[in-house]
RNA sequence: GGGCGAUUAGCUCAGCGGUAGAGCGCCUGCCUUACAAGCAGGAUGUCCCUGGUUCGAACCCUGGAUCGCCCA
């Protein structure tokens, strides 16, 4: 691996090489496939598989950079990682394609058949299938491509058998007639989950049904009622009023005529009838409503289904047979118009369910279907998760999985599709029969021949079988992908042995329910466990005017666009910093005429700064060796070594701590800061000042502690910057044998470093040099003009410290010379007529008398008069509050008093300089 | 109708009991031999409103406003 180590070009950063590269070398080398009978923890992720056909959207990127910062994290900790990919068959979205396709060709499904069909549907996966999972690579993606998964590989279809089969012989899945959504653009039912509610403006029209006399004749009399769905009259088996709607009372039982189909319909009383809603009297239509479909129960009303699958009305509807949905309802106000029977049309605000996919008016319809029983499974989740069970992170969607599992109706499984997992249940015929009907028997089994060994016994012989044509939704193998991926039903996999349960799920608020849910009740079912320990839910990517990216929309930012621009590096470490408040969505900006990204670009900016900080290491690296700090080196530490140590080591523990609760954003803020601000903006200026030093000792020092909080550095950005850390540690060189940045141990933390009063030296230090810049500003200087500095305190602790610093001082702040004395071995009438500042109990000089402009000088001291003398008020004012001394905590009530003297103090030599100026 | 979240600098967001922060943008000065994708300095806030709890509230509690989401 020899190769690896290429010097480094003294060019600039280039990600897209610096990517190409690494991407490659990971793969190549298996960085990421790990081994069961390896030792170290468990740990293991299985990616929310996208859609095969799909191409990767900013909401893949985002979720891809959080987990990978996870398992890059855990693979740090020395853990046996296992990171699993692999994609989702997606039946209706791919359905959809191929008859876009079919119907372009002139054709339909059912002209080619199901396996021509199907022979298309793979080939179209195959062609389309590779792109997404070549689009998750350009980000870095450490998963384990050997162990690619697809929901409708061989391995995972006998998932799917096998789980139908165990829940059928639960007696947790049945088949039935009832009212389910269908999408007429898609042809399928769809489960309640792929309905969406919408508001839209329509109308509410109000009409007469004529009433009948006991024989049947019409008494001139009329019931009004109001709908929505004039249509739907066609297929109305009752009038329905509210018992207790005096009105109405006297009508219960008395019948009514449907026109147009002549029907003699009862009014029925039930009590769940709205007295409020339009007239209070409802046409009652159990073929096609959900709450109709429940009175019609109650009332053992006849169903009467007008529609058919495509949404056009059937033989039932008589005159108006054919007819599209929507234009019989045009057609029927008319009509009802003309017979008087109209009364009244109003504008009403209404939701209508839509189906997801195919984006038009969900129908209700009567249909057989497969559905699996909720109940027992729900209430197995539910016990869980009272003891966390899975953990949600953060914890406010515990409270929205919970009420959903509490509130969960039978789940609709079957589809009219072809593209899945068709279903494993085959009906039983006479030789001689074609047709299956409503109450065909059936036998569900692994395979064709188990099916007809039990029909054989239970039926005869003299039977042949027919396959159910349908498949099962989409999201029933998605629920078993936590364990389906992992060799189950084979629970002697070493894979499913070692990595299952999983340790952690991470995916978006946006599929709680329709596949976290699913998931956990699958996993509790099939393997007795909960198939995660921790479910860390992220929020959505927002485009920058805050509206969800999407495709119909047309504001999606592509991906690929912002990494060939910054690097993946960039954008991953962008979308991360961003989401600091765990949970919540993130905005991303974005100028769409210029395709810039300032937030990516910052990130990005920051990766080249970290490249030419490893340059400057680099290029003052005085020996090729790969010396190492150790203990030896301990002794010989100067303070600037101490403090960046022991920053370095806080930032370890504080950085860890927060990986493990899952606070990313927070850990990339804190390793930004140091990095930039500690690092690069103060360490690394000592080092050159040290550099210009001969002594060599002091120097080698430098270079070991520039080397190791470098390293440090770069194995703590790994997970979130992986390429761009790899390659400066293999351009440092810093391990001679061959191996991965990827596959190092997370830096050691060590506490014997930690020095806070050491910390707060320094950023006194910093401020001291602040105000020295800042003074030569307001003086005028050019920053090529050398004039010495005085700083002046009675601070013995501060002189002895500041005095080992006078060399950096003098560097920083570009001064000529540096003088530190104690208060009482100056005249400070000397510096009267100086340039001067004040930080607490030290003073700055620069005694340049032809520079001095008496009234800058004043002027600056009468703001720090201000600036005091506000505090100062501030202070007494809670100081001489009785009750803040009594009943606030002795610490913040000291450090007040502290406070007060040092204000006090300050203002004092304050105004002593300004007495000395008059 | 029920629930959840958000509201802090021009913009995007942290902070969640001890008196306000970052990045970007803006202003000033610098091509200082790692970096102009940079360096040094600077300006900027009734922390949505309202009561209350507290010695002390951006932070906790009442009530309300606005925006967004989920469920029915």
């Amino acid at each position: 691996m020899t190769e690896m180590n290429d010097e480094l070009s003294l060019e600039n950063y280039s990600p897209s090489e610096v990517e190409k590269k690494w991407q490659g070398k990971w793969e190549s080398l298996k960085a990421f496939t790990p081994d069961p009978e390896d030792d170290g923890e468990p740990f293991s992720i299985v990616i929310p598989p996208p859609n095969v056909t799909g191409s990767l959207h900013m909401g893949h990127a985002f979720n891809t950079a959080l987990i990978d910062v996870v398992v890059r994290f855990q693979r740090l900790l020395g853990k046996n990682v296992l990171c699993l990919p692999g994609t989702d068959h997606a039946s209706i979205a791919v359905q959809t394609i191929l008859e876009k396709q079919l119907k372009s060709e002139g054709k339909k499904s059912e002209d080619i058949g199901r396996d021509e069909f199907l022979k298309r549907a793979w080939t179209w996966k195959e062609q389309s299938g590779g792109r997404i999972a070549s689009q998750l690579k350009r980000i870095g993606y450490s998963v384990d491509w050997s162990r690619e998964r697809f929901t409708l590989d061989e391995k995972l279809n006998e998932a799917v058998v096998e789980a139908f089969n165990i829940l059928y012989k639960k007696n947790l899945i049945y088949r039935g007639e009832y009212l389910v959504n269908w999408c007429p653009a898609s042809q399928s039912a769809v489960s309640d989950l792929e309905v969406e509610m919408q508001e839209v403006d329509g109308h509410l029209w109000y009409f007469k049904y004529p009433l009948l006399s006991k024989s049947g004749k019409k008494l001139g009399k009329f019931l009004e009622v109001a709908t929505t769905r004039p249509e739907t009259l066609l297929g109305d088996t009752a009038v329905a009023v509210n018992p207790e709607d005096d009105r109405y009372k006297k009508y219960i039982g008395v019948k009514v005529k449907v026109p147009f189909v002549d029907r003699e319909i009862p009014v029925i009383a039930d009590s769940h009838v709205d007295k409020e809603f339009g007239t209070g009297c409802v046409k009652v239509t159990p073929a096609h409503d959900p709450n109709d479909f429940a009175i019609g129960k109650r009332h053992n009303l006849k169903q009467i289904n007008v529609m058919n699958k495509n949404g056009t009305l059937n033989i039932n509807a008589g005159k108006f047979h054919n007819l599209d949905r929507y234009e019989a309802r045009k057609k029927i106000i008319e009509e009802l118009d003309n017979l008087g029977l109209l009364t009244k049309i109003e504008e009403y605000k209404h939701t209508v369910p839509f189906s997801d996919r195919g984006k038009v008016p969900i129908e209700p319809l009567l249909s057989t279907q497969w559905f699996l029983k909720m109940d027992d499974i729900s209430q197995g989740c539910l016990k869980e998760i009272d003891f966390k069970k899975p953990e949600f992170i953060p914890q406010r969607w515990e409270k929205v999985y919970k009420d959903w599992l509490e509130n969960i109706n039978d789940w609709c499984i079957s589809r009219q599709l072809w593209w899945g997992h068709q279903i494993p249940a085959w009906y039983v015929l006479d030789e001689s029969q074609d047709s299956i009907e409503q109450n065909t028997p059936f036998v569900v089994a692994r395979n064709e021949e188990d099916a007809l060994i039990q029909a054989n016994k239970n039926f005869g012989l003299n039977i042949k079988l027919v396959r159910d044509k349908d498949v099962l939704d989409t999201w029933f193998s998605s629920g078993l992908w936590p364990f389906s991926t992992l060799g189950w039903p084979n629970t002697n996999d070493s894979d499913f042995k070692k990595w299952y349960p999983n340790s952690v799920l991470v995916t978006g608020f946006d599929i709680i329910f329709f596949w976290v849910a699913r998931m956990t009740m699958m996993g509790n079912t099939f393997t007795n466990n909960i198939p995660f320990k921790d479910v860390y839910i992220h929020g959505l990517v927002r485009d920058e005017n805050n509206k969800k990216m999407s495709k119909s929309s047309g504001n999606g930012i592509d991906p690929i666009l912002l990494i060939d621009k910054y690097g993946s590096d960039a954008l991953r470490f962008a979308l991360i910093r961003e989401v600091a408040g765990a949970g919540q969505d993130i905005r991303l900006d974005f100028d769409r005429k210029k395709d810039t990204s300032s937030t990516v670009e910052a990130s990005r900016n920051f990766a080249n700064k970290l490249w030419n900080a490893t340059k400057f290491v680099l290029i003052n690296k005085t020996s090729k060796d790969h010396y190492s700090f150790n203990e030896s080196d301990h002794n010989s530490l100067e303070l600037c070594d101490r403090w960046i140590l022991s920053k370095l080591n806080q930032v370890n523990t504080k950085v860890s701590t927060l990986l493990k609760e899952y606070k990313l954003g927070e850990s990339a803020k804190l390793l930004y800061e140091f990095s930039w601000n500690d690092f690069c903006d103060w360490y690394v200026e000592f080092a050159k000042q040290r550099f210009n030093n001969k002594e060599t000792k002091n120097r080698q020092i430098s270079e070991k502690v520039l080397i190791k909080v470098l390293n440090d550095i770069l194995v703590m950005i790994h997970p979130f910057m992986p390429h761009i850390t790899e390659e400066l540690w293999h351009v440092l060189q810093l391990k001679p044998e061959e191996t991965l940045l990827t596959l190092q141990k997370w830096p050691t933390q060590e506490n014997k470093f930690v020095d806070i009063k050491l910390d707060q030296s320094f950023q006194k230090l910093f401020e001291i040099i602040r105000l020295i810049r800042n003074l030569r500003v307001e003086l005028g200087l050019k920053p090529s003009e050398k004039v010495p500095v005085y700083l002046i305190s009675d601070n013995h602790y501060l002189i002895d410290f500041l005095k080992n610093l006078v060399d950096d001082i003098q560097t920083l702040t570009k001064s000529s010379e540096v003088f530190i004395y104690e208060t009482n071995a100056v005249d400070k009438k000397e510096f009267s007529k100086s340039f001067s500042g004040i930080i607490g109990d030290l003073e700055v000089y620069l005694p340049f008398q032809d520079y001095v402009n008496m009234d800058a000088l004043k002027e600056r001291l009468t703001k720090d008069l201000q600036k005091v003398n506000s505090e100062l008020e501030n202070l007494n004012k809670r100081l001489s509050n009785k009750n803040f001394i009594d009943k606030a905590p002795k610490e913040i009530v000291n450090e007040c008093r502290f406070k007060l003297k040092e204000v006090t103090e300050q203002m004092a030599r304050i105004n002593t300089k300004l007495e000395l100026l008059d």
